[in-house]
RNA sequence: GGGCCGGUAGCUCAGGUGGUUAGAGCGCACGCCUGAUAAGCGUGAGGUCGCAAGUUCAACUCUUGCUCGGCCCA
């Protein structure tokens, strides 16, 4: 459409033209004053290729050492220490970790643009399974047996592959132009951090808070580990379904005696391990007789579903014999305590012939099944926590690969018997389970066609299970654990001082840490506070080789960890010089020293959970002398709001039991990026977008805008669409400061003229920065970046561009150089830009400098300036508002002139306006030049009146002005400036 | 399946405690300018405020249900 419109204005010259060529010139000609007018002049850019250009203003940065620069200058300033939060050292950067860095960057820049010194020390989560995991790919694919590789070996490669990531985007972090201490990071896996990782560790030994524990956790048979549920993921799969007879031998109810009480289980395999059932206590049961003569126990609303499954039938009531014949048929659950049954296999003896209570479990539904459940406490959280109540313990048959122990009653061991229990044989109806409860005559039916999601291991995406092992706990709720800190005297009502809180549960220290943390939003603190009022006990052990060791001596004889100072400062000194090597077995006997014998200890070569090496960071980044700058508590952690359940709580908890308050005095969250479209990013959907790909195709500034665009407190868009709207918005911005290093182009300190002395407009543009100025203030405080760049948007836009600049291109272009306005204009330009630069270089950093380098060549960086300060101005706002409404109306007046041609430029517009409708103390030249058109009178009616000037237009500045006799000629303004530059 | 959060113009976002024709910027369309020129200015068209009930004189704003999307959990 542009161009067709172009081309008709091309014909449209070539005809005047022409009419000038043939036809006698009727006037004389004019001179062309084009190059006495004042243009802009500058060398900046309008494109900006920025993926080209930031690389350079990168590499300055770093030539110059920006970053300690910036230490050096701000030194001895109020402090704000935002903690970076350690990404895992695992592949390129996403688009999250640059939504997340680039806000962490924008809160340091504009703390530091506030004065204060802001140190980042960026770090990274190196130990784990993910990356162990990869280490094992590599092995597999050349065929190499990890467990034929020396741990300290595997250890090395673990800490070689992290370190490759961590390079990898330390440089990605850095083009993106995140200002940090990017030669001196934090990594979980230095030994400095591996010491103090496990010092803290030991803090929790030696307060008490650490218990060893026997229960079910998520086990990955393939990986041979415990997992933690953010390592478990849900899929959908369809697995063996039977129902079993459990033959009831004893009951409070005599006439169940010698009835089946029926499970249901899609686990097969747990089967074996079975030790109690358990029923509702207000689920309703029907004792029945089917048509194979036995007596069954099934939940009411169950029945028909069971009948189904196993194609037997029963008499319905009112046949003879049907079940209102049946003595007692209705029971409820609560009824059924005391009944005992026993196990279908319990002609095997021992462990089989023990009873099998019926148990009362709040957790039965009568939503599948059949309202009894099977108790395997080896292999269920419910089934232990049942089991454990009435003192029945796990049995601890399943090994760590899955396969049931050698030694178990229930073999003779066979090829099918030894298999994993999650393989698909060993449950399927003719496996080896059912196949026993076949011959034992208890399978009442068993079919492979039972949908429901299941969880598996993410990396392995193999099927977990419920498995019992001795794991290391730290306990949410054993009282008296947790010192909290110092009540500072004055604050104490009894006013006496010094003596400490009760000491409290971890829990209870963690929920009043939550009651005194800012979030941001606040909505985080409910969806913490929730998480941390119901989550279990911490699991901190797992069996693993990479990462930290759980650096305990256990007692064989009493079970008991040893806990002395002496040999803690010497497993803290060995990890010190020797890394998570420094627990092994090699170390032992030094490290236990002489007043032990090694061979009454075991040494426990559990590692810890990552989420306790990232919990740490504060104590060993924070409190570290290597960062003389940072101090703790942080003032901020920031990052995605899946770390409620992640690094904030693992944070909160670790350092509430160790210093009994949070590591931060605030927390801010963001959500998630989602597709153009607002759904989740995924390779397999192919709408990933990647940001070193925007980087390369729009620069490092487009992403930032973006990412301080949106709403980051909500999941939040991204795709071409919308980033072709931050690039359109971005150069807006641009051009602004293009323009204002052109108007400038010249400006002195000589020229600058006190805000007493200038026009009412340049007043009213100051007082509207100065609004600008306190809008972003507060945008900074409350961390509403997305207000932020839109407000600094729209005032180049709205105020500035379409008013401000356009208003004063006359004065610029054609007043003298001296004149008092145009000075005033300048330096209030002069003003905007060093407000402007200021306000866009937290956002636009490349940009930003650029702009700066273009107007102060020689001087550092924009980056170590602080908050502008300008001369305040006072505008009657209201005033100035109606004004710019009756300029609406003008315009709006002028326009169907404009549409039949009648008038072209607003300058040959002559206005009237209702009188009443002008703000008082504008006159009518002052409303001529605000509204840029000929003239403006004011009318006794009521609404705006436009016609075309019949005036001439001076040739030097296009206005429509009665001392202009002839199109061409110059008006007087003109002509004395023009005088005035041929004199000189 | 459960808990929590969200769905306002093509895009990014505003819309205290319910109250006249739901706003802004950008984009888009049309036009102007050709002395910020792959720029600048003006005007305009765009929304049944996710859907459906309910409370109320009155609901984008309160309640319930549904739906779509997200995070966390099972």
């Amino acid at each position: 459409m542009r161009t067709r419109a172009r081309a008709a204005r091309r014909v449209r010259h070539a005809l005047s033209a022409r009419r000038f060529v043939l036809g006698a010139p009727v006037m004389t000609e004019k001179r062309d004053y084009k190059d006495t007018v004042f243009l802009p002049k500058t060398d900046f850019p309008m494109k900006a290729g920025l993926p080209q250009k930031e690389p350079g203003i990168l590499a300055r940065w770093q030539e110059i050492d920006l970053y300690a620069k910036l230490r050096k200058a701000r030194a001895g300033r109020e402090t704000f220490i935002l903690h970076d939060g350690p990404p895992y050292a695992n592949g390129d950067m996403h688009i999250g970790h640059a939504l997340n860095h680039v806000l962490k960057d924008m809160v340091v820049r504009t703390q530091s643009l506030l004065g204060k010194n802001a140190p980042y020390v960026p770090g990274w989560d190196c130990h784990g399974l993910p990356i162990e995991w990869k280490v094992e790919e590599q092995y597999r694919k050349k065929k190499k047996n990890k467990d034929e590789v020396p741990a300290k070996e595997f250890r090395a490669e673990c800490r070689a592959y992290a370190q490759h990531w961590v390079d990898t985007q330390r440089e990605q972090l850095k083009r993106l132009g995140i200002n940090g201490d990017w030669d001196n990071p934090y990594l979980t896996m230095q030994f400095e951090s591996e010491a103090t990782i496990v010092a803290e560790l030991l803090k929790f030994a030696e307060s008490g808070q650490l218990y060893r524990g026997a229960k079910p956790v998520m086990w990955s048979p393939v990986e041979k580990t415990a997992l933690a549920e953010a390592e478990v993921e849900y899929e959908d799969i369809t697995s063996t379904q039977i129902d079993v007879a459990f033959e009831i031998v004893e009951s409070p109810i005599p006439e169940l005696v010698g009835a089946h009480a029926v499970i249901w289980t899609t686990t097969p395999w747990t089967i074996p391990v079975n030790q109690a059932l358990a029923y509702g206590p207000e689920v309703y049961y029907q004792h029945i007789k089917a048509d194979d003569g036995k007596r069954y126990l099934i939940a009411l609303d169950l029945v028909d579903q069971f009948m189904a499954r196993t194609g037997l039938t029963y008499r319905h009531p009112d046949e003879d014999g049907g079940i209102e014949q049946m003595p007692r048929h209705n029971i409820k659950g609560s009824d059924l305590a005391g009944t005992v049954a026993r196990h279908p296999m319990h002609k095997l003896d021992g462990f089989y012939a023990a009873p099998r209570p019926l148990l009362p479990g709040d957790f039965v539904t009568t939503d599948s099944g059949t309202g009894l459940v099977h108790m395997a406490p080896d292999h269920g959280e419910d089934d232990f926590d049942l089991c454990k109540a009435h003192g029945i313990e796990p049995k601890f048959v399943v090994e760590g690969d899955g396969r049931y122990r050698e030694d178990w009653l229930w073999l003779p061991r066979t090829d099918e018997r030894s298999m994993s229990v999650i393989h698909p044989k060993f449950n399927a109806p003719e496996g080896p389970v059912c196949s026993d409860l076949r011959e034992a005559g208890a399978l009442l039916s068993a079919s492979t066609d039972y949908k429901h999601s299941y969880p598996h291991s993410w990396r392995s995406k193999a099927k977990v299970i419920f498995r019992c092992t001795p794991q290391w706990f730290v306990p949410m709720d054993k009282p008296g654990m947790v010192l909290l800190p110092e009540t500072p005297a004055e604050q104490r009502w009894d006013n006496e001082g010094g003596a400490k809180e009760p000491a409290v549960t971890l829990r209870e220290a963690a929920m009043k840490a939550i009651e005194d943390t800012r979030f941001v939003p606040a909505k985080g603190r409910n969806r913490i506070g929730s998480m941390v009022e119901g989550r279990p006990d911490w699991v901190l052990s797992r069996q693993r080789a990479w990462g930290v060791p759980i650096t305990l001596f256990v007692d064989r004889k009493s079970g008991q960890y040893l806990v002395d100072e002496a040999v803690n400062a010497r497993i803290v000194a060995s990890i010190r010089e020797n890394g998570v090597d420094g627990w092994d077995e090699e170390y032992a006997a030094s490290i236990l020293g002489p007043d032990y014998n090694l061979d009454d200890y075991e040494r426990i070569t559990d590692i810890l959970d990552v989420w306790f090496d990232s919990g740490s960071t504060h104590a060993f980044v924070l409190e570290s002398d290597r960062w003389p700058e940072l101090s703790w508590p942080a003032d901020l952690y920031l990052e995605g709001s899946d770390q409620h359940r992640g690094w904030f709580q693992s944070s909160l908890l670790e350092s509430c039991g160790t210093r009994g308050r949070a590591p931060y005095k605030a927390v801010l969250t963001h959500g998630f990026t989602m597709d153009g479209k607002g759904e989740k990013m995924s390779k397999s959907k192919g709408n990933t977008i990647s940001p070193l790909d925007t980087m390369r195709d729009y620069g490092a500034d487009i992403i930032r805008l973006w990412a301080l665009s949106v709403d980051y407190t909500e999941d939040h868009r991204i795709g071409p669409e919308i980033l072709k709207g931050v690039a359109d918005n971005y150069r807006k911005l641009r051009n602004t400061f293009r323009y204002l290093l052109g108007a400038l182009d010249g400006f002195t300190e000589a020229e600058r003229l006190p805000v007493a002395e200038m026009p009412e407009l340049e007043r009213y543009v100051l007082s509207l920065l100065g609004d600008l100025d306190a809008k972003l203030k507060t945008c900074v405080d409350d961390f509403d970046f997305n207000t932020y760049t839109r407000a600094l948007s729209d005032f180049c836009n709205e105020d500035l561009s379409a008013f401000f600049f356009d208003i004063r291109k006359d004065m610029l272009y054609c007043d003298a150089p001296t004149d008092t306005g145009r000075r005033a204009y300048r330096t209030v330009l002069d003003t905007l830009f060093h407000a402007l630069v200021r306000y866009a270089a937290p956002v636009l950093v490349f940009t930003s400098e650029e702009v700066w380098q273009s107007r102060y060549p020689d001087s550092e960086s924009v980056h170590m300036l602080e908050w502008p300060e300008f001369p305040a101005a006072g505008a009657d706002a209201a005033r100035w508002s109606a004004l710019r409404d009756l300029r609406e109306k003008v315009n709006e007046t002028i326009e169907p002139y404009r549409r039949e041609k009648t008038i072209r430029s607003s300058l040959q517009a002559e206005v009237e306006v209702p009188a009443s409708a002008v703000p008082e103390g504008f006159g009518d030249n002052d409303l001529a030049e605000l509204f840029i058109t000929a003239t403006v009178t004011r009318g006794q009616g009521d609404s705006v009146i436009v016609k075309p000037t019949d005036m001439a237009k001076c040739g030097r500045c296009w206005r429509h002005l009665p001392e202009v006799k002839e199109d061409g000629d110059p008006c007087d303004r003109c002509e004395s400036v023009v005088e005035g530059m041929e004199a000189a």
